[in-house]
DNA sequence: GATGAATGAGAGTTCATTCAT
DNA sequence: TATGAATGAACTCTCATTCAT
């Protein structure tokens, strides 16, 4: 990658991250390309030199977030821990996206009103593929005999449904700390499964 | 109240009634008032006439389902029964309320985002009233010996937090009839709370 | 036709006739809908109350005129007139209108490039379907004896093609009156289909 | 003329072709200088070096082809030939041109509406000059005898409007070639001529 | 000479809101 | 009470033009 390159990339990258800032201040349909622009000191003529348009922007940012939670997640499942110490340990990561990209990680609750469908179905087909790893966790915990579950999907369901409301309710100010909340959260988890 | 006033109240219902399907059907952000208006047959002017603004028209309709939902839960709360079946059936009304109003369930999610200071108080209020019937359920249930949390409130937080979360992905299609899942998710619960 | 109905089919052609209008001055790429509106002392808004969208008013506006002419040269087809006197009358009309509508008449030589496949098909169809009653005028003529032509087709080409191109040169300054041109046209072409 | 301005000279006129054919494919409201730019593998930047700006590069284009044509129409005039000869080969000429360069030929169309006053005059003047050429052949055959007609103006506004239309319907898969086309049309305006 | 990047003005469009009738 | 009509602000997007490097 020549310098070139590595600029407009680092550029990109800046771009997303004024996004996610925005978005997480005013919500998703409140953020726009002027409000973005504006936070890095750009004109919103500027955004589209580096994103076809708006939904192409939202959609990189959102993906940027889910790639890496998923890299995250599938290397603590390639650890050699129990399940229960690799659900542990990936509640807790996505706890800790969850909660410190809020507004973001919320796009991918309705993709459907959002992208239109070039995009969805990578949306879905990615959300999917991060889901089936907690799935493979669970499943790896009953066949070990750690876990004890009725139906496997519905117990990622409710987990993940769970975390993912932590960004509802979350802010710096509340009572419990996140490595708190994590602890706690993991806990009932761990209970739920055995 | 005068014959005048019930027509005027019976109006009221009916626009919100058409909110909450055209919200279902379109998701929040594009449900405008031409289309509330249009399912009802009137034009959006009239609708002027019975609400102040938008945002006051989706606040009652968002107060509305929640109104009623408290009704239900704190009925189940006074029943004469065990904390389990409490919390059983208390799990399975908010279940069965998040599957059915979808998207205006989704208006408790981020009220900030959506209501302006005037109303955003008593919506917070009145959603920890709500949120407060299920703490009350596992008070009582610790206190009987029935239930044995390390924490309480978060033990809500994750019950409520993986319900509301079903009307992400819930859709009629779905290989679970509403009955199987209410069933599943209430059978997880006790266990976590037990 | 209700009063309301016939306030509003006249606000369109209002709106139809202030467009035509902005287009004769501007040319048709730099009509804007501020500019059509301003015309009519309206906001740019309003005229979406009455038309979908610029193109189809514009679409509207080459439909209006169209229209029109051909009403006017079928009439004349269907008169008790020697084919000679019956393409004199209509190239007369053609002019005429030409000239009048200079601007608005030229939507019709790149629709292509104007209108979307929604309306173009639509547009070619009715255009041909207006040359087509030049063609029936030449053919009946042949049939008579009048016309001795070795193409009908092209002759209806250039007949139409150099009137088309009056209004790229024509300006009430020019030396020539209306009814001088039409006259020299009549004569002209009659020399070349006799 | 030094090197440097040859390479100049010659870069302005791959330049100009560019311009003309992204014209010629998206008409001329559609071509950005991006897309003309794109055509020679430069960015648009650079082709502010060359030109002003794009009122200049499309002077220049328009300026180019009318020369060009200018010239051959003038060679044939001074041919020794007879003026029905003349009027034949120029006509042929002319739709030859018309033809292939389709969309800039109709820059001279509506010149007051893509150029301001510094080129406008020089642009009239031009045509005026270039349809001056048609009107010294029919006077010239007026004078021997080969033509005769009442207005020598209007008949040469005739063929060149029926030959510019040719454009507009014209398209590679018409059931006309080239030739038909040119032949045709010669024989029409001789008669109309005669 | 040429590029990447940015600007800024202006276009079309949407929609909550208002108001005379 | 309700409607038709209009407003105005906001938004996304485009593009000719500029300029430091």
């Amino acid at each position: 990658m020549s310098l070139r390159e590595r600029k407009a990339a680092k550029k990109k990258e800046d771009i997303l991250r004024s996004a996610s800032l925005v978005i997480s201040r005013n919500g998703y349909h409140n953020a726009t390309m002027e409000d973005i622009a504006a936070e890095l000191l750009m004109t919103k003529g500027a955004l589209y030199y580096y994103f076809k348009n708006k939904e192409e922007l939202l959609y990189s940012c959102h993906d940027l977030i889910l790639s890496a939670a998923m890299e995250q997640v599938e290397a603590i499942f390639s650890e050699d821990l129990s399940s229960m110490e690799k659900m542990k340990k990936a509640v807790k990561t996505h706890l800790d996206i969850a909660i410190r990209e809020k507004e973001v990680f919320n796009l991918i609750v309705k993709p459907e009103q959002l992208f239109s469908e070039e995009n969805i179905e990578e949306i879905i087909q990615k959300r999917d593929q991060y889901a089936g790893i907690f799935d493979r966790i669970i499943a790896e915990g009953v066949k070990r005999g750690e876990f004890n579950v009725s139906d496997k999907k519905m117990a990622r369901m409710i987990i993940l449904g769970a975390t993912n409301w932590v960004q509802v309710w979350y802010s710096q100010e509340g009572k419990f700390s996140k490595e708190k909340i994590e602890d706690i959260y993991a806990e009932y988890f761990l209970k739920m499964l055995a």
